[in-house]
DNA sequence: CGAGAAAACTATACGCCGTGAAGTTTCTTC
DNA sequence: GAAGAAACTTCACGGCGTATAGTTTTCTCG
């Protein structure tokens, strides 16, 4: 036995993550469905037997993909929160929506990994926890959604939400970085999520295309909208 | 030469509608990945290739049916809006959501059959227009938005969208049902749709899963915010 | 150093898929 | 009843994931 950082190791690392490259340009290029074991150990000089020493199943390595992209998309938006200023809520909940469509249409690959049906036969693990960059996002949601609480919150005050209500995996993740959310405060962040999810989400999927031509304009429209309706115009 | 009625014409109907009609079987116990032709030929006792007699390609097969699921989404959307009282603007835009997310629920795999991925290589038909029923859904929204446009106008004062930012085939069913919906009123009714798609969206998609165990009072609540923001508490 | 174990990889095979080409059966029409 | 069209089958090709078995390379340890 050797230690983890061995030579077998090494290559054996090096070679995981030419597989995750290589499949992620074949995504990149030919979508979600070109992420095929043989185009990949085609692309690399191997046999497509051969990533089964590296991967267990075709399903196995969309899981990782998709952890990986999630994380990309996690870093965006999370980067895009921290540079604007934190005394302007309005202004973060802009910079992360932006960054989140930003990216979304600079990978619509990848948004269509993550949110859609990702590939032909894979299905979501089911026992399995969401991933932790999937976490990462809806912390930052929730990051949105606790800064303009104290704005929005009346707009719930005749609202019955528990903390039961949600998932606890997600909560156990939340209470403790936003103690001062209420339930419906997280109600608030799905609100926000689901907002901006289902625009992106649109027009990724191009069904968008056949209504407005300028989904840049409509976009940004909707966020001042969806920011008044917060009750925090800046 | 024989009439549209011969014995032949009607056997090859009969033929046709069989195949969407199992496709559809499989699509809802497989998902849409289970829409294969081999798989529909052997539940009908036929050869694959026989199928091409019908349809020049899954693909087209495929088309074929999301038009055909499309209207039934359509059938229950209006159906649903038109059993609302037309004085109650709130209680329409309630009915078509709940018929929305009623069918998404009750359908799930033709939700993505038609909005998401649909089909492992299947790819929107590029120039031909959007099926029908997808303008019939569109329209049923602007006839959301004109009721809600007396109230939800003011909200849309310093916005500056034109008649040019939209699909031009779009407005031209627009338009002349409703002559009084100005172009903000079109990005109100994108604003609804894009709402409650991306709330559906997310739900039938499992990520909704990870977070709240309650949609159905999130959604509930999410509709009374969304009239609430549009000026029409009811 | 050299033998044996372990790891990496290849070869072969099975059943699935869409689809093209060619051949066969069945029905329609004159 | 014969000609012809339409419906359908057979065979074939290349693609896919993946299971099993065999081969080569590499590391470890006496």
């Amino acid at each position: 036995m050797e230690g983890t950082g061995g030579r077998r190791a090494r290559l054996r690392a090096e070679t995981t993550a030419e597989i995750r490259q290589v499949a992620l340009k074949l995504m990149a290029s030919g979508g979600p469905d070109a992420i095929t074991l043989r185009a990949i150990a085609r692309e690399m000089g191997m046999t497509a037997n051969a990533i089964y020493g590296y991967f267990a199943t075709r399903d196995d390595l969309v899981t990782t993909l998709i952890n990986e992209v999630y994380t990309t998309l996690a870093d965006a938006v999370d980067a895009a929160w921290a540079d604007a200023p934190a005394a302007d809520p309005a202004g973060r909940i802009r910079a992360w929506a932006r960054a989140f469509r930003g990216w979304a249409l600079a990978n619509p690959e990848g948004f269509r990994l993550i949110y859609g049906d990702p590939v032909p036969g894979y299905q979501v693990p089911e026992g399995g926890a969401a991933p932790d960059a999937a976490y990462r996002v809806c912390t930052g949601i929730a990051a949105l959604a606790a800064a303009a609480w104290p704005h929005a919150g009346p707009l719930y005050a005749d609202s019955d939400f528990q903390w039961s209500d949600f998932d606890a995996g997600l909560l156990d993740k939340l209470r403790p970085a936003f103690p001062d959310l209420p339930p419906a405060g997280v109600a608030l962040a799905l609100r926000i999520w689901g907002h901006l999810h289902g625009l992106v989400s649109l027009e990724i999927y191009g069904h968008l295309r056949t209504q407005t031509i300028s989904p840049d304009k409509l976009f940004r429209e909707e966020l001042a909208q969806l920011i008044r309706s917060l009750g925090i115009d800046s």
